[in-house]
Order: structure tokens, then C-alpha cells, then sequence
DNA sequence: TTCCATAATGATATGGTGTATCACTTCCTA
DNA sequence: TAGGAAGTGATACACCATATCATTATGGAA
């Protein structure tokens, strides 16, 4: 297993896909670029008062599509965003306390994913891989 | 990797848990017990007109809490519930075109998570795995 | 079998998350 | 630096799910 955290470019991420650089998306950006854990979209509507709440979720929306950022399941179902900080394939692991989210890619779970495709009828289009940690040490102290 | 189809039993899982037997519960059993694919709380509602759409979310509830029930993530991030046909820990499969869910339980899965979990600091409390595939044969057609 | 406390229901209001609309503003290119 | 396209903000809207609350049905007890 690998973990790589590669300063992430998100502005560049942007302007790659044909989209202008604004005053809105730098602040979203910038703020974006220093987070680790998860966020949801309110969250950071939030933290940016400045921005209207349409364009922080515009701009998530253009980050998920230029692949900069991931969109997964936290354990409740409900939709949490992670910087994706490797270009490649990887799942998350997210820390239920702190909300600190991983990013890890691990020849086992590639190793599982053919196994089982192999033996299911039809073919494996796409999979989803989530792991929920405590993570340790964690910001959000010690207890359970 | 087993499959178990075992036929369950919603309403006993319901009265397990204290619940009473009534009209609009056995409506929604009924139906649900004759599912094989995925459903969302929408789409259950407008195929009971007789129960009210609060009633349908509730039983859903219910049935998560039961256990009988589960809720996944679509590929689009958007939930589908799927009755659950064995007790035992199990992932599913869905299909992108028919919608099918299909249970499996795989050795190798639990391989991996072992493995993983031996490789982050910090405790892994739970995981999610889901598989979206293309069945075959899909009762959807072969179109791609 | 009837009674009755309580669980369940239906109708509707409300909340949370995300998108559509549209007049106005900002960006970038020529 | 001018003009057209892209972006923005405010707000309305859509969708999914839960909360509320007066009314009704259920199932154990008398």
C-alpha cells in the first residue's frame, strides 16, 4: 500500500477544463488546498460568506468533474468531499471522529476486485471502496 | 464466494423488534418480498398508492433498523435499498442497467480488509463495498 | 368480547442538499 | 480597451427524507 500527498493544484485543475480563474474560485481554492479531512458543500458555503452558496456548489461541481476533488459516502450515506491529492486510482478511508480523510491505493483490493469479477456473471463496471477508521493519533482526542 | 436466496420473512423481522402488524406494513412487505432489484422510497411509494408516502419512508426505516433492509449507494451516490436475503455480513452488486442487487460474501473480501487494516494506524470500525456490473443476461437488454 | 393505552397512520409542514433561472458583473482575448 | 462569453449572486425550485399532530387501528388485558 501507498500513501502519496502530493500538493494538490486545484486552480490548474480548473483552468485545464476551459474554466476562468475568479476572484470566488481562488477563495475556494485556497481554503480547499489546506483542508485534509472531509467536507460537505454547506460546510464550506459556510467558511466562505463572501461566496454565494450557488458557486461553492458550481465550483465543487466543476472540481468533481476535473477530478480534483472526490465525492464519497461517509458511514451515514450522506455525501462528504475530499481534495484528492494523487492523480490515480485510489479509495478513502475516512476517520468517523475527526472526519480526516485518506486517500490509499492497495494492490489487494485490485487482487479482490478481479477475483470476484471473475467469479460474478456479467461484467464489473465500476466498484466503490470505503473504509471507516479511528484514526491514531486523532486531533478529535483518544475516546472511543 | 457463496450466494444464499434464502426467501425472508420481513414482517417476523418487524414483529422481532416489537412492531405491529398492520394494514399499510403488510402492503409494503408483501411487495418488497417479491423484489429482486434495488428500490428507492419513491419509487415503493408510487407503487402502493394505498399507503401513504410517510408510512412507506417509515417501514423503510424500520426495516433498515431490522436489519432486514439494507441501503446502498447507486453509482451516482444516490441510495437504493435492497432486501437483504441472508442474516450474514455480505456486500452486494448492482446492476447498472437493470438495477438487480445481488448479495455475495467473499472470503477474499475480508482478506483484503484484514490486510489493509494491518497497514493504517488506527482502528477500522466498518467498510463499504459495492461492485456496479453489467448482469448478464439483463433482463434490461444487452445494449451496452 | 369489549375496552383502552399506545403504536401507527395520513396529511402536511419542514429541513437538508443540490440545481435552475436570470439579470448583472467579471474575465480574457483580440 | 472593448465586447462577448463565462461566471456570479439571489432566489426559486426540485428532490428526498423526517417531524408534527390530530385521528385511527392494533393487540393485550379485563
Amino acid at each position: 500500500m501507498e500513501i502519496q500527498t502530493s500538493p494538490p493544484n486545484l486552480m490548474a485543475a480548473l483552468e485545464d477544463r476551459g474554466h476562468r480563474v475568479t476572484f470566488s474560485r481562488k477563495a475556494i481554492v485556497n481554503l480547499l488546498e489546506q483542508k485534509h479531512e472531509g467536507f460537505t458543500a454547506e460546510a464550506l458555503s459556510e467558511e466562505l460568506p463572501s461566496v454565494s452558496r450557488a458557486t461553492v456548489y458550481r465550483t465543487i461541481k466543476a472540481l468533481l468533474e476535473a477530478g480534483a476533488v472526490c465525492k464519497l459516502a461517509a458511514m451515514d450515506g450522506s455525501h462528504v468531499y475530499s481534495v484528492s491529492r494523487t492523480g490515480h486510482h485510489h479509495h478513502h478511508y475516512v476517520c468517523v471522529k475527526c472526519g480526516a480523510v485518506e486517500e490509499f491505493r492497495a494492490a489487494t483490493v485490485e487482487r479482490m476486485l478481479r477475483s470476484i469479477a471473475a467469479e460474478i456473471p456479467g461484467q464489473v463496471v465500476d466498484h466503490r471502496v470505503e473504509l471507516y477508521v479511528a484514526c491514531d493519533p486523532c486531533p478529535a482526542g483518544e475516546g472511543a
